[in-house]
DNA sequence: GCGCCTCTCGCACACCGTGCGAGAGGTTTT
DNA sequence: AAAACCTCTCGCACGGTGTGCGAGAGGCGC
């Protein structure tokens, strides 16, 4: 047996021999606990506290924190649907599939700070990259470019959705009225009047932002969309 | 005055008198313990044993962690290049700009953890989507399209390689051999045939990860850019 | 009753970010 | 020259963190 990749999913479980506590009561309790309070809101003491238990009762059913975290994210790639391809056709498909992405990390905007840390080798990943490789094939790509196709959109879905929830970190969960939004970028954004200029421009006319987040990752959707199809005819 | 986002670059800095200490060389021991040691590896007690320093004499330049963050962040940002536009046609410019952003993450693999935290509001991360903008602009696009253009092409890239970082970080900076990468998968995806049997024969086939890496990046630049081309067109 | 196996958890360790307040050293004002 | 002041350093302490360890509780088979 030759080096492994060090993950929850790479070892034996213990063997579930269902007393009080089990691992599933304790993934529940940390999913609350991150919904609640964020990644730095999570800790063992809090989490046992959440359990009624010693904190270092979890260590009996998870190697340590990060096996934890690997875990909550797991459940979060569970969230995300991907409608039958065959039905409705591959495009539409995987048009829900990136939408009902973005708002699983949303509705758990720890996983921003966790992407770049923990690979998504877990079953609820590998089953949605499963069914995704299924759509991709049925649109027609074949070899390699079935893979690469997946990577690119969950690729896009990840890197719009990540700097969303980092904005929305940064507001304090408090919404910010247009004009503080204005005075805060002209603070920072002085050397670029250009850049400067657009941002007033654009907060003046569209005053609803979770609609223009909306529809810029409409917009990029669909030219990836549209990218895709393209190198389908070619 | 209203609410403001609570950023280094929102607040006036202390006005520098050129002492024994600077915030610049601050920065950048903290630009190297980051790429040494990472995210984990930098704490205000180390960094201050590198600047021969107490620990707290730092939160004399600086507010707090976060904001030796941003602006650790911010230098990343100052080392991806934009070739100008108007020489080599924007789609070469775009990619390289794409490709160089890759590269700089994958210097500084900490940065995947912070994209999903901080939000860019550093002079260098302004000045790059200044200037991105004027590429989008030249290219033709109009109005909002070019934000939004502006938006998909850095999340592409983001999302691409934060990713990328995670798995690499799993690994725990040794080269896993093919064999052991089997393993690891044959344990992770025993419940998804298709999906280990495709892992199996790619890595057959290409041995070396890196360069398959790159080829699925360029892959879906070239869409989301042929996407973008497409509804320049339209 | 005895041993064993599963599970709980208090304690302790080394570390973290950072508030506070004492002071050093230089410059400016009196 | 002396006093006041301002910039900067940093030791100490507080309340947290993840987690290794070892004592023990409770149930089950002999």
């Amino acid at each position: 047996m030759s080096k492994q990749i060090s993950s929850v999913w790479t070892r034996e479980p213990r063997p579930a021999r269902t007393p009080g506590r089990s691992r599933e009561e304790i993934v529940r309790a940390t999913l609350d606990l991150l919904d609640t309070e964020g990644l730095d809101g999570l800790s063992m003491r809090k989490l046992g506290a959440r359990l009624g238990s010693g904190a270092t009762t979890i260590y009996w059913y998870v190697e340590n924190k990060d096996e934890l975290l690997e875990l909550a994210y797991n459940e979060v790639w569970g969230e995300i649907v991907l409608p039958d391809p065959e039905e409705p056709g591959w495009r539409e498909a995987v048009s829900a599939f990136a939408h009902s992405m973005r708002a699983a990390m949303l509705r758990h905007p720890w996983v921003g700070s966790l992407i770049g840390r923990l690979p998504a080798l877990g079953p609820n990943a590998l089953s949605l990259a499963d069914r995704l490789r299924k759509a991709f094939t049925l649109a027609g790509f074949k070899g390699l470019d079935i893979d690469y196709a997946n990577a690119a959109l969950t690729a896009y879905v990840f890197g719009m959705v990540i700097p969303e929830i980092a904005w929305e970190a940064s507001m304090g969960g408090e919404e910010l009225d247009q004009e503080s939004m204005n005075e805060t970028f002209q603070k920072v954004a002085k050397d670029f009047p250009d850049l400067l200029e657009r941002v007033v421009e654009v907060n003046a006319k569209i005053s609803d932002t979770d609609a223009l987040r909306e529809t810029s990752f409409a917009f990029g959707l669909a030219t990836m969309l549209d990218g895709l199809e393209a190198r389908l005819r070619a």
